[in-house]
RNA sequence: GGUGAAGUAGCUCAGCUGGUUAGAGCACAGAACUCAUAAUUCUGGGGUCGGUGGUUCAAGUCCACUCUUCACCA
């Protein structure tokens, strides 16, 4: 039976380009899951969009000079290219300034209201009277009571490295904008219940249920979290203009705190997906009942929003759309570590990191998906290095894998004239081979479906070595001076393994794998087709990418290319690097007059 | 300052709940092969598993302390 599988991956701040710790942290590998699940005939939505919302955004308007509406649009766009380059199937990326997002977020906040699980409580805020309006603590500025630093932060004294509770402890607070001077005024916010969610399930839901699929440090940090910290009552609601406005009356200059809104995009995300293909429910098989499972592919930044607050809300919002279920908890969140760049941590303001729509300019997506699943930060910090990257391609995917394709073919085309030959009987060799490959279905499966992918990608390599092995001992170069027959049947057993590794290779190389499938004979695409589309609402429209796999042939098995086929000339799948390739591209790294 | 992670062959790293001579890839040395993008295959050298002490019949694997690096937090 097929299962639902949800495929939640994180939603990127409107605020800067892309880089490769983005990538390997969640979104190669939510891709890499998705396509395996499709080849294996489950039924899969992967779902996300630009985090529109969120102080990050209004700074880089600020600084740029724009408007929030037109920054944050502008990397969209740059996120769809490199969505588009990189091969990343989302059934739907979309943002989170939609009539749509907007709606389902008040709804899932009036839920909540209504069952009682939010509360409200008067603090106190910075004002500014001259801009008419609160301020974060980041646009606060004044003079530091500890070592009287004049231009000490709203959080923090950058002279003496004090830590302030808010921006309040300040002496003389101005405002970073217009220099004027601030006052602490009294604000009203609603508050979630946490305490009360985690007694009506949420602790029972992170202690008790089986988590051992749980990736130890994720289900370590998410429990330490409760233990250690305890749950208090979190702010929903912040004093701002840019965001979702608050549903209730009094409440119409406050917008939603963006960790709260911006989850409630995996399920405004989905709707949004279903009310666009035509079946307006179609996403309550990915969020209700036990067929379905739901993975968050996110960064370790990101643990506590998605094993602690968004299962709380998910929880809180019992009798959302009328139903009477309750909606699906997380069932996994295999969160990854962060990747690091030639050993220092990744930096925008330094220009230290692999820009992704940069990169695709000179680079193929294959191998930057190869070596970002190869170093893939699943269980530690790892690091990038162009020199790195550069030897994995032409020691592991040109060498082993590559090679391996093409030097076959070549035979193929050279003792055979291109026509796949007639194998006779097997023999134990032979079999013995392929069922290896035909088991790598299921071990390289299996480590697909932990989310386990650089051991995915390992075994696949290893059965690819497997193959270089028969090929060394068959030799069907020396056959061919003597016994055609021994030739043909080697070349016919390779060619059928390395249509099994075509396909174990295809969820991190789906490009190279549709490029093999073809010069293999086999007809139709492997995978479905990624679009960009402008999607219209009543009031305004979006830009979004959707996956479109109607078209889609591939299955999760090895299949035959018959005796007999004529198979069209031979081709790489990829192209050797020149060492000096990390030269060049480090010199790019680190300030620069392009910055 | 608190919390967490990591310190294993020249390099990058695997080693789950403690148990036979500690593994892989790259690099290096030798050999085979020459179909292939000089790509493949075989063999080999190389590590007192950061340090000290402890628990145990047995520790890289548990405990304490310690050194180093890093990240996060207030």
């Amino acid at each position: 039976m097929s299962e639902y599988i949800l495929v939640s991956v994180a939603w990127p701040y409107a605020n800067a380009d892309i880089h490769q710790g983005n990538v390997t942290g969640s979104y190669l590998p939510a891709d890499i899951f998705a396509r395996y699940h499709r080849l294996k005939g489950n039924h899969v939505l992967m779902v996300s969009g630009s985090d529109s919302h969120g102080t990050p955004v209004t700074v880089k308007a600020d600084e740029m000079g724009l408007e929030v509406s037109e920054v944050f649009e502008h990397y969209h766009d740059r996120f769809l290219e490199v969505f588009s380059g990189m091969g990343l199937t989302y059934d739907l990326f979309t943002h989170t300034d939609t009539e749509n997002h907007h709606k389902v977020s008040q709804d899932i906040f009036l839920k909540l209201k209504e069952n009682e699980y939010l509360y409200t409580k008067v603090t106190k805020q910075m004002y500014s009277p001259a801009a008419g309006k609160f301020l974060p603590d980041r646009y606060v500025e004044g003079t530091c009571p500890n070592c009287g630093f004049e231009r000490a932060r709203g959080d923090q004294c950058d002279n003496c490295n004090t830590l302030f509770e808010s921006a309040a402890e300040l002496i003389n607070p101005r405002s970073k904008l217009d220099d004027s001077d601030l006052e602490m005024r009294d604000t009203e916010h609603f508050f979630i219940d946490l305490p009360a969610l985690a007694q009506d399930g949420l602790e029972e839901w992170i202690k008790s249920e089986d988590k051992a699929h749980w990736r130890p440090h994720v289900l370590n940090f998410t429990k330490n979290w409760i233990l250690d910290e305890g749950l208090i009552g979190r702010a929903v609601t912040r004093d701002m203009d840019w965001g979702v406005k608050i549903p209730v009356e009094g409440f119409d200059t406050k917008v939603f705190y963006v960790w709260f809104e911006a989850v409630i995009g995996y399920l405004s995300a989905s709707i949004e997906w279903a009310k666009n293909s035509g079946d307006p429910d179609a996403w309550k098989k990915w969020w209700y009942g036990d067929n379905a499972r739901s993975f968050y592919f996110i960064g370790k930044d990101n643990i506590p929003f998605h094993t602690i607050f968004w299962p709380a809300q998910l929880l809180g919002t019992k009798g959302f759309d009328g139903s009477d279920e309750t909606l699906n908890l997380p069932y996994d969140v295999p969160a990854n570590q962060f990747m690091n760049m030639e050993g220092r941590k990744i930096s925008g303001s330094q220009n230290w990191g692999v820009w992704m729509i940069d990169a695709l300019e000179r680079h193929d997506p294959d191998p930057l998906r190869y070596y970002l699943t190869a170093v893939m930060p699943e269980t530690r910090d790892s690091d990038w290095t162009w020199a790195g990257y550069v030897t994995r391609n032409n020691k592991e995917l040109v060498a082993n894998w590559g090679n391996l394709a093409n030097r076959t073919l070549k035979m193929i085309g050279k003792y055979f004239d291109g026509v796949v030959p007639d194998p006779g009987q097997l023999d134990e060799r032979d079999t013995t081979l392929l069922n290896a490959i035909d088991e790598g279905f299921n071990t390289v499966g299996d480590f697909y479906d932990k989310a386990e992918f650089r051991n995915g990608l390992a075994e696949s390599m290893r059965l690819s070595s497997l193959v270089n092995q028969y090929l060394d001992e068959t030799a069907p170069w020396k056959s061919a001076k003597v016994d055609m027959a021994e030739t043909g049947k080697s070349l016919y057993v390779v060619l059928q393994a390395i249509s099994g590794l075509k396909t174990l290779f295809s969820p991190v190389l789906p490009f190279t794998a549709q490029s093999l499938h073809e010069l293999l004979g086999e007809e139709g695409q492997l995978f479905g087709e990624q679009k960009v589309v402008e999607y219209q609402e009543e009031t305004r429209s979006h830009k979004g990418m959707t996956y479109d796999g109607s078209a889609a042939i591939g299955t999760w098995a090895r299949s035959e290319i018959p005796a007999g086929r004529q198979l069209p000339p031979a081709k790489p799948l990829f192209k050797k690097l020149d060492e000096s390739v990390v030269e060049d591209e480090m010199s790019r790294l680190g300030p620069n007059d392009s910055a």
